[in-house]
DNA sequence: GACCGTTGTCGAACCGGTTCGCGTGAAGTG
DNA sequence: CACTTCACGCGAACCGGTTCGACAACGGTC
């Protein structure tokens, strides 16, 4: 079940029969139909081990997500999705690693015991150990987000800034004028989660550019947590009537929250955010949001990685994406009055 | 970097350096401090490749579920999630393979190459190719989910069957006559798939038992299948007072659908299923469902392999789990009458 | 017929670990 | 002091591929 067995059964010596399969010297018809009507018989497929060790080079390329703790949202799935997907087209195999920092365990394993030829990096933080060392090592890796020092580097992120900005912009044309915003987890803010400060100052500034009365919360990733978010938002201003949100896990929660409240969506009270697809478009009335285009980001980041992979002193490249919001029917003009 | 460089360094051979690592051999403490001392100041780990082409083990799982095609369930982030970090307990990596059947080029890659050492399929058939394969070759692997012949093979299961039943039993006690079953994907149930065939026949049995009036459906993997559904649902028998549902995608479709048509749940209609606590609890009312414990079947899976790695002649092993309804709020009892 | 370039194949070295058998020097024993 | 015992460490072989340099056989040229 290895070249030698095959070498041994067409007559010939390993090194032929690498070459006839790889095809990197020519071999005469004759052999390499001899060899290859053997390798069909037994079914042999050269061991992904000797190979990488031979080569160096593994087909594989490490996703490194942080640890579930409790649990994933809905956009790390998709990410995950299209990445495997996308480098199952370029005969990459995709190695996942729950690694929150640079000196996790997983982590090290992945670079050290160099078991993949490049990383794809999710939920980057503004300052990221992990992407600093990579860096530093000059590992090819490329990261879904962007830290606080981009340049020179390779990534593809979405503009959190600007979307949120442009939720706001979105409520205050419809006129209103008290408007909360729900984060990510307070931990994950407090950790520097990039999308998480990104979007609050989007949202800040934005804001106060149009004149409006802010809160900002953070909201746990359950629906339970954004229930209880809601329900401190309309405790702490009952005039808010509109929220913008970060926080897909908890949108269910929100829109419970509101409801519980008695107030109508968007009657009463407009709801946006920035959320995939296909998660605003399972609440009912379907989200009004800047729609995060996971799958073409995963796709992108594999993309950038095997162009790294195959050409490793290119220039860094990167894409920043901002995808128009989505109209839907969560959002209306501010009422009249205060609440009901 | 290599094993030869830390014992040029250390003054030692490489053999003592492989000896003090591993602890395979006794090494004097004066050389393992040495050697430590080196491999500490050089950040040394070993290869994995090598070390996998060495002793024959690569230290990695793989977990085969089918191609996204359009997109994954929150099923199925929560087994992959699950089964990561249980593997990482175990000092195990995950490698992702998108793989619907045996023949698939990712499949053979795992197999063929041998890049792991045992597998966890996901999404099983009744008549599942890949698992009569892997048993075929008596491959390490435990199954999420059990083929039509189940006896002698290595899986954790849900029993859908009891499951299903159970949802109709809490339906009928509260007094509905009517129910519709709202299944996955309809080319899914064509493919075989476990959760649906075995969903569907616990879900007919026991309405045939209570002597209820069924209709059952497909229905695709989103919010607007579930909407769309729902309106044959009511188009169909506008009679119908229930559902009892598989699909935990089209979830939130499915309140859309009963939303628009005037159906308040649990008032006018109750709605109940199969479905992962974390999305049962996003619906507004939260949905009294049979939750299906991914964590734990994940975790499951992973101790099963560890076991059958270790002693790969044990007898098979399987867990059934047949996880309670939780009562949340979406059913409730039946209405006097027909439709509003 | 000596010379040359091609074409096809082979043997050997290498990738970076692990493991087996052996040798050596120190300690223990009679 | 000769003899075993034991603890340590070494060298070599091996895992299963890839790759390089060499070489044999061949047809074509002058």
């Amino acid at each position: 079940m290895n070249i030698g067995e095959i070498a041994r059964r067409a007559g010939v010596s390993r090194s032929t029969v690498s070459y006839a399969l790889s095809g990197k010297r020519p071999v005469s018809e004759d052999t390499r139909r001899k060899i290859q009507q053997v390798v069909d018989e037994l079914g042999y497929r050269p061991s992904a081990s000797a190979r990488a060790l031979a080569n160096g080079r593994t087909s594989t390329i490490g996703l490194v997500f942080p640890p579930a703790g409790n649990h994933y949202t809905g956009m790390q799935l998709d990410f995950i999705g299209s990445v495997v997907e996308a480098a199952a087209a370029y005969d990459y195999d995709v190695l996942l690693s729950p690694s929150g920092v640079d000196s996790d365990r997983s982590f090290q394993r992945l670079l050290g015991e160099r078991r993949v030829d490049g990383a794809i990096l999710m939920e980057i933080r503004l300052e990221d150990d992990r992407v600093d060392h990579l860096a530093a090592l000059d590992f090819p890796s490329v990261a879904i987000g962007r830290t606080a020092h981009q340049e020179g580097s390779w990534w593809v992120g979405l503009d959190h800034t600007a979307l949120a900005a442009a939720c706001v912009h979105h409520l205050a044309d419809l006129g209103h004028r008290r408007v909360a915003f729900v984060n990510r987890p307070e931990q994950l803010l407090r950790a520097g989660y990039e999308s998480a400060h990104r979007g609050l100052d989007g949202f800040t500034k934005a804001a106060a550019e149009r004149g409006l009365t802010v809160r900002t919360y953070c909201c746990g990733d359950d629906a339970a947590s954004g229930q209880a978010c809601v329900e401190r938002i309309l405790h702490d201003d009952p005039a808010t009537t509109a929220l913008v949100t970060l926080n897909e896990a908890a949108l269910g929660g929100l829109y419970r929250g509101l409801a519980v409240a008695g107030r109508h969506v968007p009657r009463d009270f407009s709801v946006t955010g920035v959320v995939a697809s296909r998660w605003a478009e399972t609440v009912t009335p379907q989200l009004t949001a800047a729609d995060v285009p996971a799958e073409e980001m995963g796709r992108r980041a594999v993309e950038l990685l095997m162009e790294r992979l195959d050409q490793p002193d290119g220039p860094p490249r990167h894409h920043l994406l901002v995808p128009p919001i989505s109209l839907r029917a969560s959002t209306g003009p501010a009422g009249t009055g205060t609440a009901p």
